[in-house]
DNA sequence: CGCGAGTGAGAACGCTCGTTCTCCCCGCGT
DNA sequence: ACGCGGGGAGAACGAGCGTTCTCACTCGCG
């Protein structure tokens, strides 16, 4: 097994078994379990289990982004292409094993303690926030209401995390229009 | 030191160094240095860890709101009351030490590993939606519309703890301004 | 004054974890 | 055929955890 290989089966492991059940709660035996590598080899890729969990939540980012992306491209108008962040958390939310934001869980975990992971965390964000503002200036409106569709995004998130319903992110969306709209409720 | 004093003592203790390093962060032998008492005295107040924990976040739950339920009812009109909440949102996020919401956090960190955490988290912010629920009623709105000044609400405190910045609070408060308004922007 | 119940300090225990080390085997070059 | 370097399995190590135990002490009561 090539390096790119081991690094992807490690990543992947190592990604699920942190969202499902928490950082500290998985050891790095279980990873190697769950990966099929061995011990010497993880340490080989990842020198620490702190750099490992930075390198999970790097990868997540740009794959879950880039989900997001590839779901509002279905969509032709700007106006629509907003709203279509909220379906695509209503999909998310959905799931089997959704858990909430894995940067959420993880800041709160680990931030305190391991300022790379709040780093990372605070980076996820600031790059969503940017997405969704584009979003929102695309469709013609001013740059300064765009913090507003963000925090019923990230509202929704947590809701529907610890609710265990996706029912938030349809809240959220209706919520979004109304405010696109314009219009009182 | 008298059983309700002890008890206190170990809330107090435990629940500050929980919220701002984490829970698995922090071990017994320092809950004891912090609150002043014995780690006899303290398995005796509660029996493990994990009921100190589960006693920590609700006692947490009631202060929480009760400090929230105190500040809005500093307002006399029903649509200040329900945007002061995002008005003590900033104040909570300027504190110093503020890590965002210690029920989010300890969801988490341990919700798939203990459905009691989970569970009292739940309960926590079902209050919490419950009460906003309650202003956006008082204020004329119609109840379905609540989860929307909720959501914001939920947005602006875990962007605040990620960004490390209190402004969310003000944007959420800008946003449930226009939705109460019924003006777009 | 004497005694026993309860307390505090902290050692002890059993376990788990992150990380490293040992040992063995396999495949390759000559 | 033969050594040898690298990789796999897993033991080993040191630290830290939650929890319990020991033991000396104190304080209230007869």
């Amino acid at each position: 097994m090539d390096l790119a290989q081991a690094r992807a089966a490690a990543l992947d492991a190592a990604e699920e078994l942190f969202y499902e059940r928490g950082i500290q709660a998985v050891g790095m035996d279980e990873i190697r379990a769950a990966s099929g590598l061995s011990l010497k080899r993880l340490y080989g890729l990842f020198p620490s289990k702190s750099a490992l969990v930075r390198a999970c939540l790097e990868a997540r980012d740009t794959r879950w982004r880039a989900r997001l992306a590839a779901y509002v491209d279905n969509y032709p108008t700007p106006r629509d292409r907003l709203l279509a962040v909220y379906d695509w958390l209503h999909q998310w939310f959905s799931e089997p094993g959704f858990r909430g934001c894995a940067f959420v869980n993880a800041f709160g975990e680990l931030g305190a303690v391991d300022p790379s992971v709040a780093d990372v965390a605070r980076r996820h964000k600031e790059a969503f926030g940017a997405y969704v503002t584009a979003l929102v200036v695309a469709a013609g409106r001013p740059e300064e209401s765009a913090a507003a569709y963000v925090l019923l995004a990230e509202g929704a998130i947590v809701t529907a995390a610890v609710s265990g319903t996706p029912d938030p992110a349809h809240r959220a969306g209706e919520a979004a229009a109304r405010l696109l709209a314009g219009v009182s409720g």
